[in-house]
Parts: structure tokens; sequence; C-alpha cells
DNA sequence: CCTTTAACGCAACTAAGTTGCATTAAATTT
DNA sequence: AAATTTAATGCAACTTAGTTGCGTTAAAGG
């Protein structure tokens, strides 16, 4: 069902994102609210957010779950098999706009592509 | 410095991955070895097995770390970008031989791939 | 057989994420 | 504007993956 209302804590939450493409932890997002919203909330906006289609996860390096904003998902189609990008200079984690050839083999049928790249960003290049 | 002493744990743990490729996790190797071999020291192995290039470990889904036989690793090139396969239907967690190339962008400098596919292997399609 | 020390098992811990439940506060109704 | 409804919140307690310290066990070499 997602969201239906709007709280502050959901409006700090996903302004926590601004507008940058970066992805963000529940630890990330926590940090940057000065610990003030409760973690349990945290989780449960983020849930709704991604039911709704406002943000979309994924799991980085460390076992830990990243989430970002949806941007180039246009409308319905809400394909996250885009990449996502750590810069190991920075350390941020960032969602790439390119779009994923799925790999095709004669012994398994893909449907689903979950990329994770390293490497160094453009800023920190 | 990895392992110095061939123990029966050792062994069983080794063992637990038989001949395929086949990637296990923690939880899957001590249900094969019914528990027997305490968790800790299931984990050390692993670490071990890996410094010493025998596999190679990779987070799956759930952040679950798995660990598979080093198969394809001709000597002393450990490259494990190799992409790792989820069956939905049997579930199990497979290496795929395929080289994967690297994506290239003007913003990013990619140097390392993880990348995680999803779909039906040859044995479930 | 004796010695050395790698490897082991246990208990206690950390960190991510979840669940149940009582309380709070948006949104709607009166 | 006050009362009502119930989504959303905060807390405590929990689960699960993985780690650490430490005393004990058992490979490997002499």
């Amino acid at each position: 069902m997602g969201i239906q209302r709007k709280t502050k804590s959901l409006q700090a939450v996903y302004e926590a994102f601004g507008d940058s493409n970066e992805a963000l932890s529940v630890k990330m997002i926590r940090d940057r609210l000065g610990e003030s919203v409760n973690k349990t909330t945290v989780y449960r906006l983020l849930d709704r957010l991604e039911e709704d289609g406002m943000v979309h996860s994924f799991s980085g390096e460390d076992s830990v779950t990243f989430y970002a904003r949806c941007h180039a998902c246009k409308g319905v189609s809400h394909d996250h098999n885009h990449p996502h990008f750590n810069c190991v200079s920075c350390d941020k984690v960032l969602c790439m706009e390119e779009e994923v050839v799925l790999p095709l083999s004669g012994k398994f049928k893909v449907t689903e592509a979950r990329i994770f790249l390293k490497g160094i960003c453009a800023e920190c290049a």
C-alpha cells in the first residue's frame, strides 16, 4: 500500500537523498539526520518509498543494503537493472544511468542482472 | 599464511563443495556436515582456503556470503570477476565460466565488476 | 614419545535488519 | 474546532551473519 501520510520523518528521510544519484545506507541516512529518526522508522519509510517506486534498493559490499532515489525510472516501468558504482577513492555509491545488456548464455536464462562496479568516479579522477 | 595443517574439519569443509561449481553459504556447508563443525571454525577455514586461492567468496542476495571452489582460476591469476548465477527455480548459486566484459564509461573508471545474475539454470529449464 | 603451535570450540560480542505492541499524530468526519 | 480513525512512530526485544578472545586440542616435526 505504500505511503499514506506525509509525516515529518518521511520528509526528512526522502530529503536526505537530495537531488543526486547517490545511494545511501540506513546508517548513512541516520547520520545525516542526526539520529533523530528511529532506526525502525527509517527502515519502514524506505520500504514504503520503495513500494511506491520512489526509491529502489540493492545490496552493497559488506552486506549492507543501499537505497537510492529513482531518477531514470520512467513512469510505470521500474527497471532497476542499472549498475551501481562504488568509488574506491571517495567511497560514494552511485547509480549509473547506462543500461545493462543482459549477458546471454546457452546454459542459463538470465532475467535479471545485479551489477556492482568498483573504480574511480568522475569527481575523484 | 593460509592453511598449514590438514585437519579433519578442513577436509570436511572442502569436500562439501564436491566437484561442482556450486557456491555455498556457511549455513549450507554446516547443514551438509550435520553441524558437526563449529561455526567459527568454518568461517576461519574458508578464510584460509580463500587466502590460498582454493575458494573465492562473493556476497549473494540477502547479504549472505557465498563461497565456491576455484575451477576456472588458472594458476597465479586469480580472476574472480566471473558472474555468479542464482536459479530462481532450484535456488542454487553457481559460478559462470563466461568472462565479463567490463562496461566502459566516460564518467567512471571501472576496475572491478561484481555481477550477480538471476534466472533459470540448465537443469531447471 | 615429546614438543611446538596451528587449529579448534566455546562464549560473548557486533551490526544489520525485523517484529510486537503500546503510543502518537496525520487525515478525515462530525 | 473537537472527536474519531488508524497510519505511523518509538521502544524493547529479537534474529541472523559474522567476529573476537581465550583456553584447550591435536597435527606435524624432531
